[in-house]
RNA sequence: GUGGUUGUAGCUCAGUUGGUUAGAGCAUUAGAUUGUGGUUCUAAGGGUCGGGGGUUCGAGCCCCCUCAUCCACCCCA
């Protein structure tokens, strides 16, 4: 066999026992605060069905998309209609179906929204759901950008009540508390207030375009903003007003208050206005960090209607979004469901396992993996020490037993490589004593213990 | 999709205006060491110099094509 180069698809990562074991404690920390909210697993094919996908992330989103190639005998079945028209020099219709009729999933939320749709008379509504899988995206990778990467949702669907809004915000309060992270800040807004911003500039048609020119406010500054808008055809007058809502500020209260004299001509400006105020002064629990309402937040995706989330990393580290999210209605309307009005977050974990590694708040627990090895010294060694291990094993305390009966450097070496604290030797002396030598690895200090002492010994 | 960067040992990288048999550190394996590691020393293995073509007496180095990679933009998570 010829023999290649090892490498992985662009945009792919291998994710290693050190990186895993931290995913891991971020990803436990999210799944457990999900549950304790009363949120339910759900996990969904990584591939759909081709139709389910496509035209539901726009033109550029089916560019994305991975496609997955037919195989075997449709594929065979596919090559004759191409052929002709090759040859009859017409042009194929629908030639994407013929080669795939299945695609890779692009986000967690339209198979979720499949999901219901498709189980609509057995759940129980408003359905809860968490999910954590990988999604694929055929984007050119870079810095934080990949083809493969995970995505931790969190979804409420069918059901209006702005309850669930305050519920999320605190999923998001609760989890960055429990990984040790202060600084943070949880910004929102609602999508209303900038559609009554719109009308109130007399460019709702524009509503997209000024989302998304204010949505880089803090990115190219006021100045860009106003050339943007420029650039994307509104008045100068009608950029007055944007700007006059650009500069409102002040704490929540005071920020609303300005809002309601700006807007008080929208009554789709009010009802946001009056939502937003719901889920800020509900006062039903305390936040470790107080969501702040910030008015230039737009996100990009044009299917939010209520309100829309985002987590910003704390200044110092300068990663930006960290998480977001928001309500849409009628999302299941695609797949014949609807009315149903959903508010969702998602968590962006490649980004948060940067955040705490550059703050070094990963804890010791979570980069450990065995604790304990006990040496290999020989068939007689072993013959105590495996009952002794598994001892351990069963108490919740991970331990190994070298391969082989190596020299002793070398089975020391190992212990070192591998981080493990504790080694456990039983040779021919601890064995015609009946006691066990415990070495603490990071003091260097040893002891003989008898097996009664070692069944209590606490390894910490 | 647009622009740029870099491809040399398992990894990180040297390699002069083109000149004999392409180097170093780390890592691996073995030994110095018959029950105590992280240090040190010695030795060994490991390369189609990303691939293809061209210029030349001669190419890791120059030219063309191609592939991969990373970075920035667009967009997004």
């Amino acid at each position: 066999m010829a023999k290649i180069k090892p490498s992985i698809p662009q945009g792919t990562r291998d994710f290693g026992p050190q990186v895993m074991r931290k995913r891991n404690y971020i990803m436990q920390t999210i799944r457990e605060t999900f549950q304790v909210f009363g949120f339910q697993p759900l996990e969904t094919p990584a591939m759909e069905q081709l139709d389910t996908l496509t035209g539901k992330y726009g033109d550029e989103g089916d560019q994305l998309m991975f496609k997955i190639l037919n195989n075997g005998e449709t594929l065979n079945k596919a090559a004759t209609p191409i052929a002709a028209s090759i040859q009859e020099n017409t042009p194929l219709t629908r030639s994407v179906r013929l080669f795939s009729e299945k695609a890779l999933r692009y986000d967690l939320t339209i198979p979720f929204a499949r999901f219901v749709a498709m189980n609509q008379n057995e759940l129980a509504m408003p359905f809860k759901r968490y999910q954590m899988q990988p999604v694929w995206r055929a984007d050119k990778p870079q810095r934080g950008r990949y083809r493969e990467f995970y995505q931790c949702d969190a979804d409420v669907v069918g059901s209006n009540s702005l309850l669930n809004e305050i519920e999320l915000l605190l999923i998001y309060d609760t989890v960055f508390e429990k990984l040790g992270l202060h600084g943070h800040e949880l910004r929102v807004n609602n999508r209303k207030i900038l559609s009554g911003l719109a009308e109130i500039a007399g460019r709702p048609d524009l509503l997209t375009d000024i989302t998304v020119a204010i949505d880089k406010l803090d990115k190219i500054g006021i100045a860009k903003v106003k050339e943007e808008l420029q650039q994307r055809g509104l008045g100068e007058t009608e950029i007055n007003v944007i700007e006059n809502f650009l500069h409102i500020d002040g704490s929540n209260s005071e920020k609303l208050a300005q809002l309601s004299a700006l807007l008080k001509n929208s009554p789709t400006g009010m009802k946001g206005i009056e939502e937003i105020s719901f889920v800020l002064n509900a006062g039903l629990a305390k936040f470790s960090s107080t969501p702040i309402l910030d008015v230039t937040l737009a996100r990009g995706l044009n299917y939010y209607t209520g309100m829309i989330i985002e987590v910003k990393a704390p200044a110092s580290v300068a990663i930006g979004s960290i998480g977001g999210g928001g309500r849409y209605d009628d999302l299941t309307g695609l797949f014949g469901l609807p009315g149903i009005s959903g508010v969702g977050i998602s968590f962006g974990v490649d980004r948060i396992y940067d955040v705490l590694e550059q703050l070094v708040l990963f804890p010791e627990a979570a980069q450990q993996s065995t604790k304990v090895l006990f040496l290999h010294l020989g068939e007689a060694s072993i013959q105590t020490a495996f009952p002794l291990m598994m001892q351990l094993r069963r108490k919740g305390i991970p331990a190994e037993l070298f391969h082989e009966a190596s020299k002793m450097d070398k089975q020391l070496k190992y212990a070192d490589k591998r981080s493990i604290p504790y080694i456990v030797i039983l040779g021919d002396s601890e064995l015609a004593e009946n006691k066990v030598s415990i070495k603490n690895l990071n003091t260097r200090e040893q002891q003989t213990v008898t097996l009664e002492d070692f069944e209590l010994f606490a390894f910490e």
